[in-house]
RNA sequence: UGCCCGAUGGUGUAAUGGCAACACAGCAGAUUUUGAUUCUGUUAUUCUAGGUUCGAGUCCUAGUCGGGCAACCA
């Protein structure tokens, strides 16, 4: 099906490695931080990386990125892995850096004898000024010419705890006049007396990024290692690494990372909503994260869909989220139940009925699939509709109700507006009609063509409910590029909740089942939900090409 | 004013020296017991200037614009 796409610049390069023999299978990995939350910008590295190991029979492994015990925790390792498997994603292997811990510290010490590296004394600041800056080279300090004997001494002593935080660091030798920054004899070990949460206190000197990922990739026998554009520059870092410490060589590749409108993809700045409380923690139906989302109402497929809409590319690019809401939609339409509720009620006396006091109707839970059935819906004399769904005035092209004029009540009988009452300020407080016998859904024999269809709940059987209702975390499409503190531009508006009438099948509602409210928009339970009044949330509105219309007048 | 990366409709992504296409969005219409869904049609694209070539979105050079790089973060 989706063969008619071209391959991305990824699969070309593993198809020409393939081909030509230089990998007879392929591995990757998925290798996040444990300091935060996954959000849909991971999701996307997520199915990339299985999804490669997927379509070309190799494995990913899941390896968490474990080296600076200050901000890592075990908590955001569970919610890793639980927002992986939700994805759709098995992984070969469960894997952590410090698992590397003893061999990185020998991958050190091999570095030192050869002399491609050497313990510093300075301080944080004297590097960086000694660093130079992009278009002046950097110099040469007293502590880089020290022996590697001396080197491997200071360097063990490090290991065994004689030396406070920052009092010393292991440096590569690498190049001070290079024009990648990176170069200039990067950091590779720091010394912090801080607890771990794999480790314990087993350590207290810490590889850097640079001198963990490259070899737990070798290690790991990782072919492809596909990162996002930001660690282009780490690569000749990364293939000297690997040169110098002869071991396996697996390559980086590095792709642009996914940007979305209206909202923020950096984790810093999700840790600071959450914990400057703009939103109600990490799964906040409003935030971006892979847990939020599922609260939401997402479904993994829809957001594999959309992962595999939006390409990989070495461009930036800021995707409209008009996409991911296409793609939600066109899955829950599929496998979302029908329901009816009534969000702004406004009663409606059906003056004529003379049936019994409830009648029971039916209504198909999915016109999409019928397979799944029918449930039973009450219908008695009073009912509730939709404020918006009557109009004492109506304007052009309104198909809904207003004096002397029909709708359709879905599944149910068409009905005609003979009256209104209206209270003193001149709202409506309630809606006369008359029901036609004869136009039962089902049954219909009233020959009669209306092109309004509304939904409704009967008064005597509503059940209320609690809908939140959520729109964009911002008022701006980009805004991490736009002046001033990102806070400052969130939608006030992102979050509004709403009492509801529901239709009463809908009070068993269980979380993970998905609805639509018809004419109003998927919904799935929230665990907030208590027996008897349920909790909704909106995953996405429908399509509504009613107010589209109306926004042109 | 050093080095690196990038530039194709409004937004993304493809076209691998040979007819610029697909999706979303937009617009117009049909169908519809959800103004939903579905269906049909349609608008709109190769940053600039040179060069190579029978032929360039694609290769080369220069420029322009955008992004990145000077953490004991990843």
């Amino acid at each position: 099906m989706s063969e008619e796409k071209g391959l991305n610049f990824i699969e070309e390069i593993i198809e020409a490695d393939l081909q030509s023999g230089k990998h007879t299978s392929i591995a990757t990995r998925f290798p996040p931080e444990p300091n935060g939350y996954l959000h849909l910008g991971h999701a996307k590295s997520i199915c990339l990386n299985f999804g490669l190991a997927l379509k070309y029979g190799g494995k990913t492994n899941l390896r968490f990125d474990d080296t600076n015990p200050i901000t890592e925790d075990t908590e955001y390792v569970e919610s890793i892995k639980a927002d992986v498997r939700w994805l759709g994603f098995n992984w070969s292997e469960e894997l952590y850096a410090s698992d590397y811990f003893e061999q990185l510290y020998g991958f050190a010490e091999k570095l030192i004898e050869k002399g491609l590296a050497y313990v510093d004394d300075s301080t944080s600041e004297q590097i960086a000024e000694e660093k130079g800056t992009p278009t002046q080279a950097g110099k040469s300090n007293q502590y880089r010419q020290r022996s590697p004997e001396e080197n491997l001494m200071l360097f063990r002593g490090m290991r065994a705890g004689k030396f406070k935080d920052h009092e010393k660091v292991l440096r590569v030798k690498g190049d001070l006049a290079s024009p990648n920054m990176l170069m200039r004899d990067p950091v590779i070990y720091r010394i912090k007396h801080a607890h771990h949460h794999r480790t314990g206190d087993a350590w207290c000197i810490y590889p850097m990024y640079d001198f963990a990922h490259g070899q737990s990739d070798s290690i790991e026998k990782i072919t492809h290692s596909i990162c996002t554009l930001e660690f282009v520059p780490h690569r000749e870092l990364y293939d000297w690494l690997i040169k110098h410490l002869e071991i396996f060589p697996s390559r980086q590749y590095e792709f642009a990372r996914l940007n979305v409108t209206y909202t923020v993809m950096s984790k810093r700045k999700l840790l600071q909503l959450v914990q400057e409380k703009f939103v109600n923690g990490w799964d906040d139906p409003r935030m971006p994260t892979i847990s939020a989302m599922r609260r939401r109402g997402f479904t993994p497929e829809s957001i594999r869909d959309f992962c595999d809409k939006i390409g990989v590319a070495r461009r930036e690019n800021l995707i409209d989220v008009g996409l991911l809401e296409f793609c939600v939609r066109e899955h829950l339409n599929r496998i979302a139940s029908r329901r009816m509720v009534v969000f702004d009620p406004i009663r409606v006396v059906v003056q004529n009925w003379n049936g019994p006091d409830t009648e029971m109707l039916s209504g198909e839970n999915n016109p999409e699939n019928p397979d799944v059935g029918h449930r039973n819906i009450p219908f008695s004399k009073e009912i509730f509709i939709e404020r918006e769904d009557f109009m004492e005035e109506p304007p052009k092209k309104y198909f809904r109700l207003s004096p002397g004029q029909m709708v359709r009540l879905k599944h149910a009988y068409i009905v005609k507006c003979t009256g209104f009452k209206k209270d003193d300020a001149g709202n409506v407080t309630e809606v006369h009609v008359e029901y036609i016998k004869e136009s039962r859904s089902g049954s219909d024999t009233s020959g009669l063509q209306v092109k309004g269809v509304i939904h409704w709940v009967s008064a005597a059987h509503a059940l209320n409910a609690e809908v939140r209702l959520y729109d964009r975390l911002f008022r701006v499409e980009d805004p991490s590029t736009i002046e001033g503190d990102f806070r400052e531009h969130l939608n006030p508006d992102s979050l509004r909740i709403q009492k509801v009438m529901a239709e009463p099948s809908l009070a068993g509602a269980q979380p993970g089942e998905k609805f639509q409210f018809l004419r109003m928009g998927y919904f799935t339970p929230d665990p907030d939900s208590t027996p008897g009044s349920p909790v909704f949330n909106r995953t996405v509105t429908l399509r509504d090409a009613w107010a589209k219309e109306q926004k042109k007048q």
